[in-house]
DNA sequence: ACTTTGAATTAGAGCGCTCCAATAGTCTAT
DNA sequence: ATAGACTATTGGAGCGCTCTAATTCAAAGT
């Protein structure tokens, strides 16, 4: 009934515990007779290692944890796969854990990967502020990607947020809008950065009085709320910027709902590039994210922290990128009229 | 620099490591004086359990093991919310692998989840075969979601993919279409069932002769080459039912592409009723999988067979259900082609 | 013949925890 | 007082593996 260990293994084999550790880890100075015996009686027993054991044995468990903030975006997915992939090539483990977009939860995941001895940590958009990384207090390895601002002491990966709103913000007034309108993050850890860097855009094209920022979340439901209101104003926008993509196709829904054109009306602009914004009926015009090289460079990050122990904390800081397509253009020469729906908006 | 062990919180706190471990558990029947000096000095220690070494002594790790055929579905992210909601309230770790779409890569996966020595495996959407399954040959409970076929001797959790599609079919046929074209999800877990469904369909409302598969495949990608042939044909078909939404996504993409209205042209079906097709601008016509439920009897299923051993094979068979939204309508009266031969004659 | 060398194998001490059985300590009941 | 019945605490033997140091064995060197 209870499983083959490694004792049974040997004693079927007729070798010594150590020798079957050492056919179980390649070991080069095992004669191939009994390699091959060993092997044999372990296939006959159906014998599977213990991870468990090995890794308290070892003292080592090759094995990282990735905490991702929320399962259900799709920007995470592809990050991860960055992560899948490099690791894989370095020959570690990856554990997965599910934030649920909850610091409270992020943390239980965090210390379950602590307790687990994982050897790193790559935590992937978590909404951690600096004392609770302070808190978590540990010698193992962390890196933080996609996470906004910048924890002091923590190596960081991540996309510069700051400037992928600029460009938003950029393209827009190129396109000739001035009322244009953030769809802030809320407490999603890149709302800050990406909301100073609408700031710092809007005045950097002369139109910092105009800045208007309004608390919104970071997905579709979120958008909801927000355009209602804005629609209800005797002024509203002729441009968002919304903080993520899936917002945006939230706020997308809700404009349609309401007759909006875009970018007829209004003009929108997402955030991350997920595969959603490339669907050619929404079509949205949003900031890119490289998602791939992002998990991969937290990987190398972890690896280089691992092999040099201390030193200063590593920031990559990767270019966004302005991916056009059909949810801006120029701003409608009249006042918007709701109901006045035109054509389809494809480009 | 090394971490702290039980044995040195037991001495900072001059009791015995049987007690620490003791407190450590929250075992009753510890003075209050102790307990208090234990967790003093486990905090003044930075004293963290280590589940390794405690999962070894103990021979068992409170953990299940989810395998997730494609992260970048987000059908996947909704069955793993149920499935970690039910983990949670039975105080059970859940550790989440990549399958990748890769029959290999999941193999792979449950082998690290077996050697891991997890309490039980959720394999969503995994593409495995009977006799994979056999070569799995393990006592750890496993339960199978979301896989299509039933495996002969395996648990199952599932929506009725065949009656899912049954219902694509009739809604379709319902709106007047004949020549219902089915893309078929290729390796995917489900595919043989949904196609298996679409033709029992066909057959139910008396079209049985106008069956027509195309392989496809299980992302919008995959939907590209299909709709490109099947609009070269001198017969398009005035209806189409995808294998799942993303799928149903690129069909979308496509037929725009090529001028086609949906559903003025076109009739398209998806499944699985993931956000996306949710999304206005899709609003897509799917068939409805209960996900959280799926992903909480998953749960169920294991707990069962954890507690009362073996026994005749789980199965649940949850019901799919049409959801109605934009992408349907009745075909086109004219033909779709000036010039094309018009459809079967009705008898 | 006897040491040297080196390769193949093994003994055995951990790794950090749990948990059973044993012990020490405290209270009642007689 | 003393046995009996609990309750709080501890000793120590594992859990299944790894890994160093020791051992065995054969071939080679002198």
């Amino acid at each position: 009934m209870n499983r083959p260990t490694m004792e049974d293994v040997a004693e079927r084999a007729k070798v010594s515990r150590a020798l079957v550790s050492l056919v179980m880890n390649n070991s080069p100075q095992v004669s191939d007779e009994k390699r091959r015996a060993v092997l044999r009686a372990a296939r006959e027993l159906g014998y599977r290692p213990n991870l468990v054991a090995r890794n308290l044995a070892q003292q080592r468990t090759h094995t990282i944890g990735v905490l991702v903030d929320d399962f259900r975006n799709p920007f995470f997915g592809e990050v991860v796969d960055g992560i899948e992939a490099e690791a894989a090539e370095h020959g570690l483990r990856v554990l997965i854990l599910n934030g649920h977009r909850d610091t409270w939860r992020e943390l239980d995941a965090i210390e379950t990967f602590l307790q687990l001895r994982v050897e790193g940590m790559a935590l992937v958009g978590a909404r951690l502020a600096d004392d609770d990384m302070a808190r978590i207090g540990t010698a193992t390895p962390c890196v933080m990607v996609a996470s906004g601002t910048v924890h002091p002491g923590t190596d960081t990966v991540g996309t510069d947020d700051r400037r992928g709103a600029e460009l938003a913000v950029e393209h827009l007034a190129a396109l000739g809008h001035t009322r244009i309108v953030h769809m802030d993050g809320g407490s999603n850890a890149s709302a800050a950065e990406r909301s100073a860097g609408y700031e710092s855009g809007m005045r950097a094209v002369g139109i910092g009085e105009l800045i208007d920022i309004r608390p919104a979340g970071d997905d579709e439901a979120d958008a909801l709320a927000v355009i209602d209101a804005l629609l209800a104003e005797e002024d509203p926008p002729t441009a968002i910027f919304a903080f993520n993509d899936l917002l945006a196709a939230g706020a997308l829904n809700r404009l349609a709902d309401a007759g909006m054109a875009v970018p007829g009306d209004v003009s929108l602009v997402g955030f991350d590039n997920t595969f959603i914004s490339a669907l050619r009926h929404l079509s949205l015009t949003t900031i890119n994210q490289p998602k791939l090289a992002m998990g991969r460079l937290a990987v190398g990050t972890l690896l280089q922290r691992l092999s040099d122990g201390s030193g200063e904390p590593i920031r990559h800081m990767l270019e966004p990128e302005l991916v056009v397509r059909g949810t801006t253009g120029p701003p409608s020469s009249g006042s918007p009229h709701p109901g006045a729906l035109s054509g389809p908006h494809r480009t």
